[in-house]
RNA sequence: GGGCCUGUAGCUCAGUUGGUUAGAGCGCACCCCUGAUAAGGGUGAGGUCGACUGUUCGACUCAGUCCAGGCCCA
């Protein structure tokens, strides 16, 4: 029993079990304590800044698992371009403003409009400044490092300033107009919507087919019935505002006749589709008409006295309806389009509340969607229903409330996107001077740009930054004194923009600002801005240059799909249209997260996982785990299975680093590492590969390429080291004398390899690498904190060793690989159990022989046997190698007895008389054992 | 319906300029060890590379069509 006590046993008070969900908690205690965040900033005075510009979500609810992603991915970039050697900070920004919040505290209030402006906006200020903070909570549980006491909140009075200053700016360089376009209208907020506040749902409408008499077309009318256009629609309640038909020109258009004689035009193509889902038994006739024949035509309205103009427009399909479709452009983006090209008015008859102001009895004062009966009960009546049905269509609906909107022609605030080619410029730096990651991003972003309309930035809601802008009382004239409107921006600087809300005109505006009439009472403007022009502008607010932390441009955005209608574009827009140039250097994209069947998670499927759940079940190195083990680019998969997995790859991982601190702790690397001409070649081999794997894991963080990182620290791990090289270590490091050469070699190569892995991890897993870094030997000028280290360069890991004989270690290995299938073999045939029982006899030819021979010494370690032996010709029972040619393996039981100590089988147990049970290598090692203590012991008296 | 993207073993990923029997890790099955032990090691079984059609002497790799899924928009 004594000699077990000779043995080098690991020893390491790290824990083999993790425990992440209770130990993270204490870590982040300490981080902060210590000031991690701001030593690493302070470590890094005068590198080359990186700038990664947060995105900023919305201050509502638990965080999800998309945004846990998004912030995890953030921290690793910041983490990564940190240990590369860059300043990079990190100020984490909330979006406070805008729909979401107050939809939440309207919740909270019960009832809608119960408080006055100035108070709803006190109880939304403080709604944001609440979950601003459980954010930041959530947010550092995962591990992210950032300026967590000082983020960017759009709320701050001085932010405010600056988002009213760039709507100022925009409309001085005159990118602003007041306009009457349709815009998505929620009924329910009774406000304009962006087309990104806006989502598709499943809803069912009415459809229905109606025909509109033809006063006028190049067409004889019909002997016996009335001649119509058949049209299709899906909102009766916009046949009141009906102006025109469009036709698509290139379509033919065929009349046909229904059983009472009456002749219908409908496209050619969608005759027989027309009839089957009308009803109608149609008999076609010979005319056909270009589509373009029909510009010309007139038809009557159904029900109201109105002529109506038949128009052409290439939006016309054959997917659906008649290939005729009604057109009201007060309520439809195509609509309105034609409309201006005809001189249409956009035409819209309700109120804020989708009322009708105006038309029949029928459905006058009612709201567009109780509309809609009446309209067909009068269709009917007026006998222009030719048929009715429902249909279930994807339809948009109000993001935050979630009822179905309308399209609704409002007087709005635009930004012009062709005033100074404002749209060209911006596609042109987007497809120039930006850097997209994933390369298709570039082609995404330019193709949006090409399509979108021009911004409509104003919104009828009170949480929000308000538009600067006055109308005098007497003309009506706008103020166009900026430097009166720059004024007020004093105003939101001292008290916020609640002050446009609780002061006058009067007070806001110098005393005396005149209108050019003359008049001096001023108006207020009552609508704020969209939310997406505050986030615009956290660039010009965030990025202004008032300290080393802050440059304009930001190096990175890294946001999720979304963005690309959203705050990538508004932040493009705005940075061109007021620094004409792009606010970012490069924009990285991430995919959706989806459930383990590919779904979106969404609480309607109810297969949302939070990532608060995550880490108090798992842990949050395991989330970021998550993250960095999958393509982000792509959408990636979340489930109990996927996690189960990581937690495997987790452990192994861990249990890895646990071993190589278990060897390490009777080593110190200043007093005990081995120079390089004396490390064992196996272990320099070692080095090498780890040398390698630094310098393209480093390249990898590079170019953000996570989980590449991660499969190959993984592959590492597990291949090269647990189940290779510790195992042919443990003999050496185990057995040999505690300060013996060889056993000193090994113990360099762990520990350098070890001292770089950690710290090739630690932007990955922050927690486990911190911990890890605790419990490692360190030099002494290694930092507290592992997340104050540089990256490794492959030189840390010593002088390479000569490549051929590298090549020779990869031929061991090929050859170990049939070793151990011999070994397999006769384990099977229970010849042998363990390994060491066996002994190889070896016969190669010559291409392998001569390697065999020059490694001779190092075979059984390698091998992981107690002897080898060289042979001429295999016997017949060997294991004949098909991957080597001429390499044959007869495996025997090993000679003489096991050694108590070492385990190996040796004929020289026996031979000691002090030590019967031993080795010779056992007996030398024990010399040395007792030679050092007798050392020590002097050392010590 | 349009724009963009994704689709390689049960899971997560590699697959170099198209070129021999498509790789890795995990998981799984079986075996070994018991000095990394709620650990460690080994062997093995798993894939018509989403489908189809082309181009080519040869395609997971190129082209086209389709299918499934995602984001955005209609």
């Amino acid at each position: 029993m004594e000699l077990k006590a000779t043995v080098n046993l690991p020893k390491t008070a790290f824990p083999m079990r993790a425990n992440l969900p209770e130990a993270e908690p204490r870590q982040l205690a300490q981080w902060e304590a210590d000031r991690v965040y701001e030593r690493i900033l302070a470590a890094r005075v005068g590198a080359p800044l990186f700038i990664l510009h947060d995105g900023p979500p919305y201050p509502t609810g638990e965080i999800h698992l998309g945004t846990a992603l998004n912030k995890i991915l953030k921290d690793m970039v910041v983490r990564s371009k940190s240990m590369a050697g860059f300043r990079a900070p990190y100020v984490p920004g909330w979006d406070c403003h805008g729909l979401p919040i107050e939809t939440q505290v309207e919740k909270e209030l019960g009832r809608k409009g119960a408080v006055e402006p100035a108070e709803f906006r006190r109880l939304c200020r403080a709604f944001a400044s609440r979950y601003v903070l459980a954010h930041i909570r959530d947010f550092q549980r995962l591990g992210v490092f950032g300026a967590w006491a000082s983020p960017y909140l759009t709320m701050d009075f001085d932010f405010e300033a600056r988002i009213a200053g760039a709507f100022l700016e925009f409309q001085q360089k005159g990118y602003v107009y007041r306009g009457k376009k349709p815009v998505y209208w929620c009924l329910h907020d009774r406000t304009a919507l962006a087309e990104a506040e806006v989502e598709y749902h499943d809803h069912t409408s009415p459809s229905i087919w109606v025909r509109y008499e033809v006063l006028r077309a190049p067409i004889d009318p019909p002997r016996r019935g009335r001649f119509y256009a058949l049209i299709w629609t899906t909102t009766p309640w916009t046949l009141p505002a009906s102006l025109a038909l469009a036709f698509h020109p290139d379509f033919r258009y065929a009349a046909v006749e229904d059983a009472e004689g009456n002749v219908y035009l409908v496209a050619e193509d969608l005759v027989e589709r027309v009839a089957l889902e009308t009803g109608l038994s149609l008999t076609p006739r010979p005319e056909r008409l270009d589509g373009r024949a029909l510009e010309a035509a007139r038809f009557r309205h159904p029900f109201l006295d109105r002529e109506i103009a038949g128009v052409l427009a290439s939006y016309v399909t054959l997917d659906q309806g008649t290939g005729i479709v009604h057109t009201a452009p007060g309520h439809g983006a195509e609509d309105f389009l034609t409309g201006q090209k005809y001189g249409l008015e956009p035409y819209a008859p309700i109120d804020d509340s989708g009322r009708f102001l105006e038309g029949l009895d029928d459905y006058r004062g009612k709201s567009v969607f109780e509309a809609n009966q009446p309209v067909l009960d009068l269709l009917r009546r007026r006998g222009a229903l030719v048929a009715a049905g429902k249909l279930t269509h994807s339809y948009p609906h109000c993001w935050r409330c979630h009822n179905p909107v309308i399209f609704r022609a409002t007087e709005q605030w635009f930004l012009d996107l062709e005033r100074h080619d404002l749209r060209r410029r911006a596609i042109d730096a987007a497809r120039g001077a930006v850097s997209w990651i994933p390369e298709w991003g570039r082609e995404r972003m330019v193709s949006m740009l090409e399509t979108r309309p021009d911004w409509c930035i104003s919104r009828q809601r009170i949480w929000g930054v308000p538009i600067v802008a006055f109308y005098c009382d007497a003309c009506g004239n706008r103020l166009e004194d900026f430097a009166a409107l720059r004024g007020v921006l004093d105003w939101f600087r001292r008290e916020g923009a609640d002050s446009w809300f609780a002061r006058p005109a009067s007070e806001l505006l110098p005393p005396g600002t005149r209108c050019s009439c003359g008049a001096a009472d001023w108006r207020k403007e009552k609508d704020i801005l969209d939310v997406w022009f505050d986030s615009g502008s956290t660039h010009l607010a965030v990025l202004d240059g008032r300290d080393a932390d802050r440059r304009w441009p930001a190096d990175l955005y890294l946001e999720g799909p979304d963005q690309f209608r959203g705050w990538f574009q508004s932040s493009l827009l705005v940075g061109i249209g007021l620094r004409d140039a792009p606010p970012y250097r490069g924009v990285l994209t991430h995919g959706w997260t989806l459930d383990a069947d590919g779904r979106p998670m969404s609480k309607s499927l109810g297969n949302v996982m939070l990532p608060g759940d995550v880490c108090r079940k798992w842990g949050a190195d395991l989330l970021r785990l998550w993250v960095a083990s999958q393509d982000y680019r792509s959408d990636l998969r979340m489930s109990d299975r996927v996690m189960e997995q990581l937690a495997e790859a987790y452990r192994k991982l861990r249990n890895t680093f646990r071993w190589a601190l278990g060897n390490l702790g009777d080593f110190d690397p200043s007093r005990d590492a081995v120079n390089d001409e004396n490390l064992w070649e196996l272990d320099r081999w070692m080095l090498g590969r780890a040398a390698a794997l630094a310098e393209r894991a480093r390249r990898w963080y590079e170019e953000f390429e996570f989980p590449r990182v991660f499969h190959a620290l993984q592959d590492f791990a597990v291949v090269d080291l647990s189940a290779f090289y510790f195992d042919i270590l443990k003999d050496r490091l185990y057995t040999f004398a505690p300060s013996s050469p060889g056993r000193r070699s090994a113990q360099t190569a762990v520990w350098r390899i070890a001292h770089a892995l950690v710290r090739l991890v630690a932007p990955l897993l922050v927690f486990t690498a911190e911990e890890v870094w605790k419990y490692m030997p360190r030099r002494p000028a290694d930092p507290e904190s592992v997340h104050m280290a540089l990256l490794p360069e492959p030189a840390e890991l010593g002088l390479p060793l000569d490549p051929a004989r590298g090549a020779n270690w990869e031929r061991l290995v090929a050859v170990r690989n049939e070793v151990l299938r011999a070994l397999e073999r006769a384990r099977n045939e229970k010849l042998i159990a363990g390994s060491l029982e066996a002994k190889l006899l070896l016969a190669a030819s010559d291409g392998w022989r001569g390697l065999l021979e020059s490694y001779r010494g190092w075979l059984p370690a390698v091998f992981l046997v107690s002897q080898v032996e060289l042979g001429p010709s295999p016997a017949d029972d060997a294991y004949r190698s098909t991957a080597l040619d001429g390499l044959a393996i007869q495996v025997q039981r090993a000679a003489g007895a096991k050694c108590e100590r070492c385990w190996n089988f040796s004929p020289a147990v026996g031979t000691f008389p002090a030590y019967p049970t031993i080795c010779d290598r056992c007996y030398a090692a024990l010399q040395e054992i007792e030679g050092e203590a007798g050392q020590s012991g002097r050392g010590r008296s």
